[in-house]
Parts: structure tokens; sequence; C-alpha cells
DNA sequence: TTTAATATTTAGGCTTGTCTAAAAATAAAA
DNA sequence: TTTTATTTTTAGACAAGCCTAAATATTAAA
């Protein structure tokens, strides 16, 4: 059983090994995690103990086969929550991170397996991020902005880039969200617009509008 | 703010004073939590200063005002997620303890409107605890089992007394579960088994049965 | 390559919430 | 009412997880 500090220290270095593929540093840790280096030194050194990380003094840290799993559960658990949040209780996507930072830690395994039958097994949390499955494993999408589809590519939206209230409502309004099909019609040149196909309507939209978009390709 | 610690005291103080009224001692409260009366005085001790009790050395403890809202809030937070993990995840009565006192213990309050908003302001908890409200009042029920209604009075289920997964069962299959209005059509006084009315179905029930049946008269 | 700057670790300390063992107060029994 | 038993509190210690300050490695610059 892992304590609510060691799941956060997991799932900080899980995301940071992404960047750092060749060993997570103490201060990288320490400045995602808003701790002091010294205080990240000792919960690796405990979390090296208990074989979940391999740790060489001054060279940083990798996890190892079973703190990935363990992270990725933990994240497995952040994105079902987040899902959750947005689509039941009809958070906005911005708002729902902190919260999903606390219910990630809650320990039942039934409980993650009957919330993501709930939800009906989603594949993306609200951002538009890939849900690890059970076993841990992530499959990481080629994430793409709106703006970098070509004509008459089509995809799946599955999040925002930067989620201001505005630009939430402004989606609102036009009925795209999370899940939604977008086809892109015709697109300009000169300055990135586009026509898109959103459901049974067309829109037009600027090139800032769909460099805020996340698409998954289809 | 106070820690998961100083809430489940809180909380566990709440539900002594129901049955110590003129004070709640150190060694009922050790006994509940499954700790040590030395730390209860700790805590005890530390909580008076906060002002959410009043305490006198060797006297016991009883909450103030404030400490009574805090620790209703999360009683209301407990048993909301109670209901939650009943009616939309399929736990059964008795499963989901455990899991709500981990998340009775999530901080946001917007969480807790939308929570309520979802499930529809239920009233009581799956096992027919009352929630109490927003304001943190609780209008405790006067809690009777079915054996002890006469013929046509009704009321709705709202728990079990004991929940073992036969019993469980058994009442799945004949549709009696929360919610449930139950009407009784017939009662033999010389074992205490009834005849009662359950959605369209006549049953027949025992008094062992019925001694387990919560019901909230109407 | 030697020096300076930066990063990391160690040492020691603090807070929270727990514990054991001993002291003190209260309640019960003789 | 005095003694005994029980309850409660105090004192001191410990683990987890954090901190600051000092020591040690590593990296970059001269």
């Amino acid at each position: 059983m892992f304590s609510l500090a060691e799941e956060n220290y997991l799932k900080t270095i899980f995301h940071l090994e992404q960047e750092y593929r060749s060993g997570v540093s103490t201060s990288a840790i320490a400045d995602k995690m808003d701790t002091k280096p010294s205080s990240v030194t000792d919960m690796v050194q405990k979390l090296a103990e208990k074989e979940v990380l391999s740790y060489k003094k001054y060279k940083g840290t990798l996890l190892t086969k079973s703190g990935k799993a363990i992270a990725a559960n933990v994240i497995r658990k952040h994105r079902l929550w987040e899902v959750f949040l947005v689509a039941k209780l009809n958070f906005h996507w911005d708002e729902v991170h902190d919260i999903a930072e606390q219910l990630e830690h809650i320990q039942s395994e039934e409980l993650i397996i009957r919330l993501d039958e709930f939800l009906e097994h989603p594949n993306f949390d609200p951002h538009g991020d890939p849900i690890p499955d059970e076993q841990g494993n992530v499959y990481p999408t080629e994430k793409k902005t709106l703006s970098e589809l070509e004509k008459n590519q089509q995809g799946i939206c599955v999040g925002v880039k930067e989620s201001s209230t505005e630009f939430l409502q402004y989606l609102d309004k036009r009925k795209i969200g999370i899940g939604v099909k977008i086809t892109v019609l015709r697109k300009e040149y000169f300055d990135g617009s586009m026509m898109i196909q959103v459901g049974g309507n067309q829109l037009f939209i600027s090139n800032k509008i769909a460099d805020n978009l996340y698409i998954n390709i289809i």
C-alpha cells in the first residue's frame, strides 16, 4: 500500500519521464511538486527501497515496472474521475483538476471498475489525455490541434488547449464538446480559418479557435 | 480547514452525542475510533482550542455549534456518496461504508452541491439514515422496522438492519429495495408474519424478514 | 585544468497524529 | 470514610513528510 504522498511522487515522476527519458532529476520533481529538493531526495530514497523506482545518487531516477503500474493506475483514476465530473456533474473542463487530484487517491479497485463501467469505458479525459487501461498501458495519441488538420480530414474532439470560461462558453453555444466529430470542409491558408462540419451544422471558425481544440484523427 | 483526522473525531463525537447527551467520554471516543485514550485526550484538547468543542478535564466533551456544523457536513457527504455508490454504481448496501469513509473527506463545496443535484436531492442514505441538509440540520426519522407496522400502515423502505449477502439477494429477488413503498395488508399476531404489498405484488414475509427492514412511515 | 556556479545530498529540526508507561483524578467498594 | 479499581491525563517517544542550513558532487566557465 502506498501513501498519498508516495502516490503523488510516482505520478509526477511518471509524467516527467516523458520529457526526461534518461532519468528524472531531483530538482525537476521538486519544481513540479512545489516542494524542496531535499524532501525529494528523502522520498526518492524511500521509494527506491520499496523498489518502485531505481535511483543513483546525483544521477536521477526512473520508475521500475511496478512503479509505472502504480503511477498509471493513479492517473487512470484521476482521468476517470475527471470524466465523471464533466459528463455527469456538469463541471467545466477546467474546473475538475483539483477535485480529481483528491479523488484519485480513493482506495478501492471495485469502485474504479464500476465507475469505468458507469462512464461506459471512456478512452479520453476531458482534456483529451488518454486514460490508461486496467493493466496500466497508456496508448498516447498523436494529439493534434484542429488547426493542423487538412481539408476533408476528420476527427473527434478530445479536449482544449487553453480553457477560459469564455472559450468554453463559445464552444458550448456551438455544440462543440468532447467526443464530438468534426470534419474540415474548407481551409483558408492565408489566415488558417476554416469551415467545419459539427453534427448537423456547418461553422466558420478562426485559426485562434482551431488552434485551441485537440483532435483525435480518425 | 480541518484535517482528515480532525474531521473523523468531530464526526465520531457527533454520533456519540446521541447516546451520551451530557458529555462524551474519552474512552467512548477511543473505543469507537479504535485508538488509545491518550490520543483522544491530545486531539480533544486541540479541538477545544479551535473552539469546535467544549472540554473540561475528566468531564468529557460536547461539540459547539460550529463543531456540529462541521460534523454534520461530513456526515452529509458520507451519506450522499453512499447513495451515489448504491444508486449509480450498483453497489450493495453493505459494501459502501468503507469507500464513503474515504470520499467524505474530499474538499469541494461545489462537488457536493452538484452530487446532491445529480442524485435528485435524496433524504436518506441506503441504510435509512437521514442526510443532513446544507445548513447541517438533521431531521432524525422515527426509524421503525417493518415488523412494528400495523395493518394498513404504509411506508418507504429506507434500509436494512443486518445486511448479509443472502438477505440482500432475497430482497432483490422480491423487488424490495430502498425507496420502495410497502403496505401492510395483513398481520398474524402469533408469529408476526405479514402479507405486504410491494409494487404490483403481494408477498408473504416472516417476522425475521420484517424485523430487518427499516421503514419510514408515510 | 583549475575555479566558479549549480545541483544534490546529508544532518538536524519541526508538526501531526499516534503510541506506551507513569501519574493523577474520579468512581466504586469495603 | 478509607481503600481499591477504573478512567483520564501527562510525559516522553516515534514515524511520516516536510523544512533550513551546511556539506558534497557535478557541471560549466575561465
